[in-house]
DNA sequence: GCCTTTTTTGGACAGTTGTATAAATTCTCC
DNA sequence: GGAGAATTTATACAACTGTCCAAAAAAGGC
């Protein structure tokens, strides 16, 4: 198998996951279930790596180094630097929307609902900083580069709908509506927590504080019937 | 002159400055001071190419290339690259911080503060967008590399007070107070002009208006005294 | 067991990076 | 205008980059 065939297989293997899994696993899609951990486990590798050097200073060797396997095999399961970073992009939005899922559904209150979100907010902020700390860069680095454009858009979307998710559960509890626009709700939201990012890497200890205060603070403000003069 | 003073002579010129021009010139100072010129322009002649390529695609040799100057030059007036790029976050925040600063002092109701700041940030947005995504990239960088915190913190400081400074003249008029902290306030905006920024990478052509609109919304949002059920 | 395919390895390549330095140029001041 | 200092240039260097590739190793099927 040559160097061509190895981006071609990548996107069936992508595209064939599902079918692989329902069929009585065939000799092919075994193998190509096969490549396709393979392939995750690389990129696990990778953004190992990534997490501690960012994007501008990793390199595929570092990586390569870093993990045990040799710089080359990256080259066999992926096209290029490109196609590995955004397949680690995925990664990251798997991880990230799965983990706040559960808080809309399983809410009983509107006080609930604000707590819990907070309270998990802060606490991924301290357990997941490099990971939350290489999304931003990446989702910087879709500004210059154009290749990383369309995955971060996708990841970021998806954030902006789970967060839009969560802020409508809390406005059903009050039986109101959310004043402002769905991605301007994600903005401000996406704004306490990267400042919070900022803050834990300057040594404040309140950051996380600060974070889950704000949060908490902002809920309220969000929905509509707390009239003041000059709202519209 | 040796490298080792080009360092110790930046440093000199940067304490100096305000001396020199108050004094009568000597022959050290105008050196000096034509020494601090120098450096300007060379800052500036960064500053374009780190607009356009970010901070992980910039060389010194690009730079150098694209702005007529041989690229031993900056190890002339840099001690290194660090320095160079940390100057020219400098810059920025000059730049920046002074183009808001009349608009507090200026209004003559609440009502016209939110409006023009409103207006003012998305007039930024759009004819400034590359030095902000510049901003951004090294704000993140800093997050990874030790060298950019303190010059990046200290900008950013700037920032925070600024912003506060006109939401307090906002709230004056209204004679009410804010009731989040400064930073979390400085968090809310910053986390629209970001999303902006990002919304005119993807092409979007109403990603100034939101931003807009985003802003003037949120200032009634962020006084005290619009009495919610739930607020603290 | 052996033959084919898949997978892995590590070296080679051309290009780039930041930095150092010596030579050349320009400026300054007497 | 010429001695000395300041400035600029171009080259050199070692390290590193992403990518490619041929050969070695491992796995799979019969």
């Amino acid at each position: 198998m040559t160097h061509r065939n190895v981006a071609i297989r990548a996107a069936e293997s992508n595209a064939g996951s599902d079918v692989a899994s329902a069929d009585a696993l065939s000799s092919e899609s075994r193998q190509s279930e096969k490549f396709e951990v393979r392939r995750a486990e690389l990129a696990a590798a990778a953004l190992a790596t990534l997490n501690d050097f960012g994007y501008a200073r990793t390199s595929l060797r570092e990586i390569a180094q870093k993990s045990g396997f040799s710089h080359g095999v990256f080259h066999y399961y992926f096209r290029d630097k490109v196609e590995l970073i955004t397949y680690c992009v995925r990664e990251y939005k798997l991880a990230c929307v799965g983990h706040y899922a559960e808080i809309a559904s399983s809410a009983t209150s509107a006080e609930q609902v604000r707590l819990a979100f907070a309270a998990a907010l802060a606490a991924s902020a301290r357990d997941d900083t490099p990971m939350h700390r290489l999304w931003y860069d990446l989702r910087n680095q879709s500004m210059f580069d154009e290749d990383f454009h369309a995955d971060v858009t996708e990841v970021d979307s998806s954030l902006e709908v789970m967060i839009w998710s969560i802020v409508s559960t809390y406005a059903a509890f009050h039986t109101t509506e959310i004043a402002l626009p769905r991605r301007t709700v994600y903005a401000l939201f996406d704004g306490l927590f990267q400042q919070c990012l900022l803050d834990i890497h300057t040594g404040s200890t309140d950051a996380l504080a600060t974070l889950q205060q704000g949060v908490w603070q902002l809920f309220p403000r969000l929905l509509v019937g707390f009239g003041s003069p000059d709202m519209a």
